[in-house]
DNA sequence: CTGGATCCGAATCGATACTG
DNA sequence: CAGTATCGATTCGGATCCAG
């Protein structure tokens, strides 16, 4: 409990799950309004939970690509339960700004 | 997930389905540590959010019982599969003091 | 690009005192 | 018993600067 009450913590998860592994960048890009430090805190935590992986290509400049781990899949499906809940309690609006044209 | 991810939130809603409909005094010395202000806040906002009720009982000295709703006991059903993932990751330790003989 | 370090204002939270 | 109101310490989090 206390691990997904942080701010950010959980919708930083849920577009780990929509969007499959993605760059540091990105994900700044994609959360929009969360500040680096944050960003990088709440990923250190759930990296250090083993909920996410973090893979480092030392290439010039580097790239640092975030993903789910099996454990973080688990944990996405409960997210997932409480989405419907969600959505069947205060409707579509209340989703995640899932905007994402993946191609 | 802005409303889960205060404080005390999970557990509180926790305690009230471990223990059932519960006094004002009863909660603040079952979840110890929680300052009243946290309580009445976390309360009064559940308590807008539809998840649990709130009884009042005009007699001296006033009784005022907290119970989950419907909609409280759906999201503790999510919750337990929350806490059934954190019972295989972390073992029972980690569990919620769920010092409950139900018999 | 991916962060680490620092500073500082804002928001939080607990303790205390008080009420019906 | 069940809160409300206030105040002050603490924490938190964003902005900024810097580095590999």
């Amino acid at each position: 409990m206390d691990l997904l009450s942080g701010p950010w913590t959980m919708y930083l998860l849920w577009v780990l799950s929509t969007q499959g592994p993605t760059r540091f960048g990105a994900l700044k890009r994609r959360i929009e309004g969360i500040s680096t430090k944050m960003l990088t805190e709440r990923l250190r935590m759930l990296e250090a939970e083993g909920l996410l992986f973090r893979h480092y290509e030392p290439t010039v400049p580097p790239q640092v690509t975030y993903g789910l781990t099996e454990r973080g899949q688990e944990l996405i499906s409960v997210l997932n339960l409480l989405d419907d809940l969600a959505v069947r309690w205060y409707g579509d609006a209340a989703s995640p700004p899932c905007t994402d044209a993946p191609q």
